[in-house]
DNA sequence: GATCAGGTGTTACGTTATAACATTAGCGTG
DNA sequence: CACGCTAATGTTATAACGTAACACCTGATC
């Protein structure tokens, strides 16, 4: 985490996730119904990013009903409207946001992955060096559609 | 581009780069072969990038016969061996690189992918940006897998 | 011209994602 | 409570991207 030690990094179980995103969707006047609960929690219980066929199975294996994979398509369209969840699109994967619980606004995520295991960090870049970034981008007339940079990685288990 | 002006920026025509991709092939005993001359010729007319069945059409439209979609992945692999041609993850397509008719080293590029038009700009990020990105990544324990980033961009023209 | 490797053809299938339409569940209003 | 509206989910089909497996051909070498 970019910050260890802070009160929005303290370990949080399952559970209490799921209470505050709850809230958050109470308070936005949308629904987390008991599916898009269930899928939240599959990817929240496996630590790492899951593609949406991978949470249909999670739902057949761990919950006893199958989830098909339009259903679970719209579930995260939704989860994602709602910042619960983010979509990684170097690996046409999904995880859920590592910041459900605070209640105060981030800067935006840039998304480390690992590309064997699909372990995925959330951390911020620092401004000065977004800024060169954004410079050379403008330099050749392009403007970055996204700020939520994904970076191919390997994590230190995957490293050889 | 990133440094407009140099002889290596001047205009190519595609057959001229073409006649360097034969000569860069010949001098690493490989063959650049009809097929794979058609293939690579597509991507630098098309002036952006195309996915493999966009190549396929393209072949069946300007070449008169049919290249089936796994042949064209086949081709693709080859070209992206010989430095010929780059795979964009991001966008799922493929575009010639920019450098065919350079004989020096590059470093290694970074690419901006307007995701309307499938324009594809190759820039170099100052040494010392990269060097910030590189240590935000290690500080969590990850490394980057590759140094051939990917910008999801909007290009001048698509741009509202 | 026999042999062998590289290149290509062909078929089948796996994975990711969306379109279109039917059905059900929750919720407010008369 | 019944009605009707909207959100949510079910169901089926299909598109787009990609690879595995095996057959066949071609061109270089001995």
């Amino acid at each position: 985490m970019a910050t260890p030690g802070t009160r929005e990094e303290v370990e949080q179980t399952t559970h209490t996730i799921l209470e505050s995103a709850k809230s958050h969707c109470e308070s936005r006047g949308t629904r987390l119904t008991e599916k898009r609960r269930q899928v939240l929690a599959g990817l929240l219980d496996s630590k790492r990013a899951l593609s949406a066929y991978e949470l249909t199975d999670y739902c057949r294996d761990e919950l006893g009903y199958p989830l098909q994979a339009m259903s679970v398509y719209r579930i995260l369209e939704f989860l994602e409207q709602e910042n619960l969840v983010h979509r990684l699109n170097l690996a046409k994967k999904y995880v859920a946001c590592s910041h459900i619980v605070c209640s105060h606004e981030h800067e935006l995520p840039q998304f480390l992955i690992c590309k064997s295991c699909f372990k995925v960090e959330e951390i911020t870049i620092e401004r000065k060096t977004m800024t060169s970034l954004n410079n050379s981008v403008e330099a050749v007339g392009f403007n970055l559609a996204s700020h939520q940079l994904e970076f191919d990685c390997l994590c230190v288990d995957c490293d050889d």
